[in-house]
DNA sequence: TTGGTGTGTCAACAGTTGTTGGCCTACGGT
DNA sequence: ACCGTAGGCCAACAACTGTTGACACACCAA
């Protein structure tokens, strides 16, 4: 035995492939939503025949199941200054899917698709509570702040990388982040006002 | 002449089913989205023959177009204390869509479909512009401010209606009242930080 | 009563979609 | 050199889509 015995999934002749349906895959659902991103239009992307992606990813639901996987990447939060936090939060997102399509893709089949939606609610339920709870807040709360952070977040990249909204799109990073981050900040150190 | 020579579209006998077909098709459009509200589940929910669809309003996208006629209601900011703009919009908001389905459905489409994004963007750039420039903001800055508005507005409708993410399901509408006003507040009328 | 027009149904069209099975080819271990 | 198998293409299916035209009935003015 030359490897692992186990679970040393050798690399197949045909990761190229996959790995260009994939692409094509997330672009077009990124530019055209779930329904309108075609198997056909994917795989010509791919420059191969519509039938591999089937064989591949098994039907269109698969293959967006795979084209979704999406990883916030959020940092650790516990060694942030506790007054950073919403800096550091509305930095990282910009910068997290200015280069990445796979949110956008999420985002539009999410407002039609279930099981996008479902897994649009798992991404933040786990990972964005579970880095808002890193920091010690009341448990009671964290939920809800999470949720306020993601509708400020959401609303952001819906308005500037979706609906494109001139004012959002025209905006500089920088000065998106000097207003936002107050927000995110009073959502996740701040009271609510009654 | 008994009545007005011009202009003057006397009721068709054909109105309260076009009504239907409208009604049909706003709940449609808010539920399954642009693409997979179907003429025919809309004809069916009307209960009449998808072909009056076509004749009655053109096309799908005529359809989608008569359905998606939104007006925000925004109330006239200019007699509201400087201090309460985001409370008054918030709960205006709040208010409006927690009661009719219509945006939803923009909402939902706005987000595959390049026309019902560009009547998203028509909405808010004129309506909510122009509600925002009554009160006498920098003209500078005024159409920015919108935009974050938007953004916040827009996101918690999203998270709320569309995803549902549980804590924004969950949470009452004071509640939110308490977290977003402040928010919009600082959009409105504060200053970014950097 | 009569004719025309508005209201509605039925059946079918042409195109597109996801999906399937058969077939050919070329690699790679033995 | 051989041969099993994985990679790839082609053609087709069945279902569904928006859309259209022909046809039937009911209303209403003349």
């Amino acid at each position: 035995m030359t490897v692992a015995p186990t679970d040393a999934p050798r690399p197949r002749r045909s990761d190229v492939t996959r790995a260009a349906i994939l692409g094509a895959a997330r672009e077009r659902f990124a530019s055209d939503g779930y329904e309108r991103a075609t198997i056909r239009a994917i795989a010509a992307d791919a420059r191969i025949d519509p039938s591999m992606v089937m064989r591949y990813y098994g039907s269109k639901e698969g293959l967006f199941a795979a084209a979704a996987e999406f990883d916030l990447r959020l940092p650790d939060l516990t060694d942030v200054p506790p007054g950073q936090l919403g800096e550091v939060l509305i930095r990282h997102f910009l910068a997290r899917w200015e280069g990445d399509e796979t949110l956008a893709a999420l985002l539009r089949t999410a407002s039609t698709n279930p099981g996008a939606a479902e897994r649009m609610r798992g991404i933040f339920a786990s990972q964005l509570s579970a880095a808002v709870a890193g920091f010690g807040t009341d448990p009671a709360t964290t939920s809800r702040r999470a949720g306020l952070v993601a509708s400020q977040i959401l609303g952001l990249a819906f308005t500037r990388y979706i609906v494109r909204l001139p004012p959002m799109v025209e905006m500089a990073p920088e000065e998106l982040v000097g207003w936002v981050a107050p927000t995110l900040q009073r959502y996740l150190t701040g009271l609510p006002e009654n």
